[in-house]
RNA sequence: GCUCGGGUAGCUCAGUUGGUAGAGCAGAGGACUGAAAAUCCUCGUGUCGGCGGUUCAAUCCCGUCCCCGAGCA
């Protein structure tokens, strides 16, 4: 494709959701040669340093056919957010405009697909200290008391919420000492799109669960070949905090506890593709259910021709 | 062959001092606005190993048989 018609897509974006192992990162690679574009990561592992292997990362040779943008950016080390990925993606795609390339976004991680796509609530950034206090009080009064005395500050997100989830407990308090106001109050307030003259071309990869399920087990044993067990190895080295997000990837617990001596190889994969097919359960219900895709493809993707090619005639007739 | 355990949901097991049973995990569905590969919510009838007996009533007590584990021979 030529610069020209590039030109006319100025503000175009193409975004590929999918389970994992759903061949989203090849039809990544298809688009951006068909368009002359770049891919770029949206997903919330394969942003981070250390786990290539274990997080499915774009390999060499994949990287030389198209560049490949925000893959093993942060160390692990490193406590990475959805804004933290924001403030990489949207630089980033505004310079692929400038050059005329067309960015493909491509990940799993709906919440930063949705981030990108409807903007982000505009919450000024929660302090150290704070975030210290809170986890303080977590750990000393459990999420249920903690669930109590959001109950009195912020009544509204306290009923939304089950007096068990930790992670979004957790956040509302920060929210409310960091600016004193109650996190339902921020969400009153328009969110804000950081990339507000984007034209979103959005893919949906929504393949049959026993297709899936299959493709996800076939590519952990692959991983495991690959070497991802020296690959956690060399992880707990790093001695790093079990509650990181890398630490946490699907994989990662897993592999270490067969690092450890804990369980045998044979355990910890099962146990690891166990995980996997429950997270793409949940990835699926996100795309199905709060994605709103111009394309489905209604199984996983492996460069059929026939749906690139429909893809691309639709994306034109955008323009 | 004898003795002692045990046989209850797909799996691991709890329980009923006799009134036909419930947790965790798995599974299914769902939520998701700054850790999201995270976090959370909802969903539990199964000849309670088989057959007899006692009883108004047995998964529970008794008898017997089958299966598994440990020990003794």
């Amino acid at each position: 494709m030529k610069l020209a018609d590039n030109s006319k897509m100025r503000d175009l974006v193409i975004v590929i959701a999918g389970p994992t192992a759903s061949g989203k990162s090849q039809l990544a690679i298809d688009l951006a040669l068909a368009f002359d574009g770049a891919v770029v990561n949206a997903d919330s592992m394969q942003v981070y340093k250390n786990t290539p292997i274990i997080s499915a990362c774009p390999s060499a040779e994949d990287k030389k056919i198209v560049p490949h943008l925000l893959y093993e950016m942060w160390d692990a080390s490193f406590n990475g957010s959805v804004v933290d990925w924001m403030n990489e993606v949207v630089p980033c795609i505004q310079k692929l405009w400038q050059n005329n390339k067309v960015p493909v976004v491509v990940g799993g991680t709906g919440m930063y697909l949705d981030n990108l796509i409807n903007g982000v609530t505009p919450i000024p950034e929660t302090k150290e200290d704070v975030k210290r206090k809170v986890a303080q009080m977590l750990a000393k009064d459990g999420v249920q008391k903690c669930h109590e005395i959001l109950a009195l500050v912020d009544a509204k997100t306290a009923e939304r919420l089950s007096p068990n989830d930790t992670t979004r407990v957790r956040r509302a308090l920060e929210v409310f000492y960091d600016t004193g106001k109650p996190l339902s109050y921020w969400h009153s307030l328009p969110m804000k799109k950081l990339l507000p003259n984007a034209v979103f071309y959005v893919i949906s990869i929504l393949p049959d669960k026993a297709e899936l399920d299959k493709r996800c087990f076939l590519r952990f044993d692959k991983m495991v070949a690959q070497g991802a067990a020296k690959e956690a190895k060399k992880l707990e080295r790093l001695q790093l905090s079990s509650k990181l997000p890398a630490m946490r990837a699907l994989g990662v617990p897993e592999l270490l506890s067969y690092v450890r001596g804990e369980v045998s190889l044979s355990e910890s994969i099962e146990s690891a593709k166990l995980h996997t097919r429950q997270y793409a359960k949940r990835q699926r219900t996100w795309f199905k259910n709060k994605l709103n895709a111009n394309f489905v493809v209604p199984c996983c993707y492996a460069s059929q021709k026939e749906i690139l090619e429909n893809i691309i005639i639709d994306v034109k007739k955008m323009f």
